[in-house]
DNA sequence: TTTGTTTTGGCAAGCGCTTTCACGAAACTT
DNA sequence: AAGTTTCGTGAAAGCGCTTGCCAAAACAAA
């Protein structure tokens, strides 16, 4: 195997005869070539297995025909639909996608803002206040998902928190439960709160003291919500016929702490949760829950950036409504 | 908001009243600058809100301390986990990570040969024998996964599928079964391929004939395994007491067409599957199966890559061993 | 003081590319 | 035949940065 030395438009330029600026011409289909000229030109690019180099190509140009989406939480159900979708709409716009997962925040910013790339989906949270006026200072295109955007020309979409923690507690109540637990998330989790808020007001408007109904905190994951519930379950005098918890995870949790004390779910207990990731419908019974949009999501903050990166000013806020998805793990409130 | 014009590196330069060699040598922590300078220099970057034009920096000085993991498939369990290992490690070791997902093969090779990246993991189904070539000629520091490196200089890190076909068949066979059905994936499909060697391996190693064995093909997704399980077992005489499914998807496919047909898993027939994916541990009953070693796959993909890139010569081909995950899925034989 | 040595900072080249502009030749017009 | 337009091509500038090299300054040694 003989390594060559990389090929630059120069070298093409040299064996086919013509100025590098023919060549640039010629391979970026730019119409002022003849077409004689072109094949040689093409001919000469694939005889020396050049590749355009595309950091001359973007400092030069100064657009990369990039999109990065930003992220902290590689892990979790969320972001490989998200991933997924971004990549799909973003490749059908002529772009490119980008993943990146900045290891610190100084990274992050620099990524942001260092012209890797034309624009920015952030899904991150890292990020805060300070950050968003230094890329508004910079004007990088940029749409924040799961965010709000404090302020005008930024863009972001973000579920209806709280509207479906409000269905969802309705719906708990319509099926005749009357005392309602909420495993809530950790405490400075954005969605957690709202799903609270939207868990009390359902309750309020029900004729109902919210603050009679046990919160049991920090449970997002499975083990920790296991033992939370069990524990309460075990020393309740009258507990709570329903729970709903702040995700999924945690509502599988608390379904495994009431079977392991010999009750059943949805006819003892219900519970539900949110999000629908990719195990509550194969769980046993499989869990009611609520499901988010999120590949339109991505879709719609792909569709927006491109706007936003042409022109379009942004600062939009979407909020996009998730739905209920009803399983097997609620039932009637006996008596 | 006003938008301020793109500080540049002679914007900080002269606001700090030197030149622009030294704000270079003062950012980047070379130690010829005086302290005093120094500051002087970082004030000024710092109330400029100057952030350096990585494209600029890159073409300088060939180099983007980043790395790239190129993959098609989005989608599926091993992504997450792919992309969680490998950004970790990458950061540990101060580069970056940028998951790029090509919309063709055109962008695939330009993004791989084009300078974006110092070194390039690739998952990815489009590559083929010429474009590796084209990757050697090119001296791009390359890691394969799930795919064998025909030829030296490149690094590879595959699963030893047709081991665990083996191990796996072995286990149903311990169980007393001597009829085993493969549910096979993709015709294409590499891993598929092995994981039925091994299969084979071990039917004949037991004395049994493997052509005896029925196996049903393409049913790499849950609803053709189903399908076709279903059909399976309601037309044959005297169906297989095991199946051996290409992955676990295709196995959770074939429980269900065992459930709905009023059969019981493990009891009347049981289940393999391969991959160990988040939902096998969930569904019920739990799916026995082979995990494979993804994580350490990606790290060890990390290492290797940079040790090429810091001038190893790479060419090793690594072969990662899977485990037997025994649950609920599989059983004795009736008789 | 002179010479030699080190430190500090500036100049300028150039990474590979796109793009503006100018030029000469060919194709039209008058 | 001369003037005008069109067209293909090339020269050169410059995107923002790093870096090799050199000059100046500061210091140490003779």
């Amino acid at each position: 195997m003989i390594v060559v030395k990389k090929k630059t438009i120069k070298d093409v330029a040299e064996l086919a005869n013509v100025s590098i600026s023919t060549v640039s011409n010629a391979l970026n289909g730019v119409n002022v070539v003849t077409p004689e000229t072109k094949q040689r030109v093409l001919k000469a690019a694939a005889e020396l297995n050049y590749v355009p180099n595309l950091m001359g190509k973007q400092l030069r140009s100064g657009e990369t025909k990039m999109l990065g989406f930003f992220t902290d939480s590689v892990s979790g159900p969320y972001f490989y639909v998200l991933v997924e979708a971004i990549s799909r709409a973003v490749a059908k716009l002529g772009y490119g996608m980008q993943v990146i997962v900045p290891s610190d925040h100084k990274t992050l910013m620099n990524n942001i803002l260092g012209n890797v790339v034309d624009g920015a989906i952030i899904f991150e949270h890292m990020i805060n206040d300070d950050d968003i006026q230094q890329i508004l200072m910079h004007s990088v295109p940029t749409v924040l998902l799961d965010r709000p955007a404090h302020g005008p020309k930024m863009s972001s979409f973000i579920f209806n928190s709280q509207a479906e923690g409000y269905e969802a507690t309705k719906y708990l109540l319509n099926l005749g439960h009357r005392r309602l637990g909420f495993l809530a998330g950790y405490e400075n989790n954005h969605d957690s709160h709202l799903r609270y808020a939207g868990f009390k007001q359902a309750i309020e408007e029900a004729g109902l003291n919210s603050d009679e109904m046990p919160v049991l905190s920090g449970l997002f994951e499975e083990e920790a919500s296991y033992n939370a519930v069990k524990s309460y379950l075990h020393y309740a005098d009258e507990p709570a016929t329903a729970f709903l918890a702040g995700n999924d995870l945690s509502a599988i949790g608390a379904m495994k702490a009431i079977v392991s004390l010999g009750y059943k779910v949805a006819e003892d207990f219900s519970v539900m949760g949110f999000d629908d990731i990719e195990i509550s419908q194969y769980f046993r019974p499989a869990l009611t829950t609520v499901r988010n949009p999120i590949a339109r999501q991505g879709i719609l903050a792909v569709d927006e950036l491109l706007a936003m990166i042409n022109g379009r000013v942004g600062g939009t806020e979407q909020v996009l409504d998730g739905e209920l998805v009803i399983r097997d793990s609620t039932g009637f409130a006996k008596h």
